[in-house]
DNA sequence: GCCAACGTTGGC
DNA sequence: GCCAACGTTGGC
């Protein structure tokens, strides 16, 4: 099993969305990056646990845990001209995007905030704090992840 | 709102 | 293939 962080802006899709969902489940569409794209159409599986992480907002940070809930399929959102992520190189006989199925597991005790993740020379290599790192989706170790899951 | 750090686009 | 222009992300 793998570890991983995905970033959303909790005013467009937070945390408390994502519980409120049907099964607490939700696609994760949208996604309109090459390098986040192969993550979740070639390494994903089901199972793996997730950071969910707020961004854009008044305290940016890690808010609460995740699971891949599915394959990596097509993400449809692509196909449709009125979406705002519509992308008119991308069809259904060859699609370009690809997302996951994502189900709530649970909320972190307190948000483990950008700032204080900052601190932790443990996570010098998290990608995360890489400058300039701007990946909605990215890989975290195992060792990482517990680390962080500590700090709660 | 600002701006650094990207990734993408398109002319050549 | 190069690279300038442009658009986006996301912390601050």
């Amino acid at each position: 099993m793998r570890y991983w962080l995905m970033k959303s802006e909790p005013e467009t899709f937070g945390i408390d969305d994502l519980r409120a969902r049907p099964q607490q489940t939700e696609h994760w569409d949208g996604v309109r990056n090459y390098q986040a794209r192969n993550m979740m159409r070639d390494e994903m599986k089901i199972g793996d646990q997730i950071f969910f992480y707020h961004s854009n907002c008044d305290e940016p940070g890690i808010v609460g845990i995740a699971e891949v809930a599915s394959e990596s399929y097509p993400d449809f959102t692509a196909f449709d001209p009125d979406d705002k992520h519509f992308d008119p190189k991308s069809n259904p006989d060859k699609p370009t995007w690809f997302m996951v199925d994502v189900k709530f597991v649970r909320k972190l005790a307190r948000t483990i905030s950008l700032r204080e993740l900052k601190t932790k020379s443990e996570l010098g290599e998290l990608a995360l704090l890489r400058r300039g790192n701007r990946l909605s989706i990215m890989p975290v170790s195992a060792e990482q992840w517990a680390f962080i899951l500590a700090l709660e």
